[in-house]
DNA sequence: ATATAATAAAAGTCAAAGATAGTCAATGTC
DNA sequence: GACATTGACTATCTTTGACTTTTATTATAT
């Protein structure tokens, strides 16, 4: 584990769990402990590493008992995938949110590492400029309508 | 080390690692100590030395734990062709040119046609909005520098 | 026994402090 | 004049801790 920071230390743990039990569900407050920091560290992990962009979805409770669950998305049909997906769109994107996104079109077959590639060098901030999130947005929702044609 | 100044032997122990390890990922301090200069140096060889056009890729994380890593680029059988392409690229480009360029990257087997019709839907005028012939200049140097990349 | 109040046991929020890396312009060297 | 060196300032990411909110359990009053 040792490698870079604590917080990526944990993402992997946690990614363990995940893939090992289809779903993760935790104690805070022992986590914090395995790894030796404070609490609420578990909660940044889990709000910068398991967005709902990167297709995890997060539940929990307080009190005697509590828990925190993390679960992975999951997706019937692939119609009705991208449409979801479409919905979701708003009126701007960060490069981050893009990023996670096409990530998630590529795990699930959709892209290609090529097209994946091509996407995400041509969308950057960089590149669109000023007007950057909002393209990126219309972007998305091409990429999105493309996937969904047959073909 | 016995070159002429320190960014060049800078550069030497950069390329020295990458020669060993295939990659070389470094803290900045560290390396600036090492050296004896002060960190910002390190960002003055990297953009001098370890430039895109050189064959080099470079991605850096701040805060705890961070990181800067520089990787080898092997460039595709088609670098020449690919090469003169980029250099035609001027500051912008039409919605038709940009199509006659994607399509003879796909005549050239650059391209698949599910990648020609992703890229071309998603730079449309309509996409790009205002600045759509400045950006579309940008976004096509993005992806032949990415189509001359082997893998 | 039941309703209510107090206490305990979680998890959540947020902002400050710490740790890196990036930028840029002034200055130095050949 | 071109390239190298420096350092002040900025941006980003991580770690920490004080304070808040929610839920469950336990004690108390009727």
């Amino acid at each position: 584990m040792g490698a870079k920071n604590t917080s990526d230390d944990i993402e992997a743990y946690i990614k363990e769990l995940l893939a090992h039990m289809g779903m993760a569900e935790l104690r805070r407050s022992e986590l914090a402990a395995i790894f030796q920091v404070v609490p609420s560290q578990i909660n940044y992990v889990i709000k910068t590493r398991f967005t709902e962009s990167r297709g995890y979805t997060v539940e929990s409770k307080r009190g005697g008992g509590g828990y925190i669950r993390i679960g992975r998305i999951e997706f019937s049909d692939q119609h009705v995938f991208l449409q979801d997906m479409l919905e979701s769109v708003g009126e701007r994107i960060s490069q981050q949110v893009f990023d996670d996104i096409l990530c998630l079109l590529k795990e699930k077959k959709l892209l290609t590492i090529r097209e994946y590639n091509l996407l995400l060098a041509s969308n950057s901030d960089a590149v669109l400029g000023e007007e950057a999130v909002f393209i990126r947005a219309r972007v998305l929702v091409k990429i999105i309508q493309q996937l969904d044609r047959k073909g």
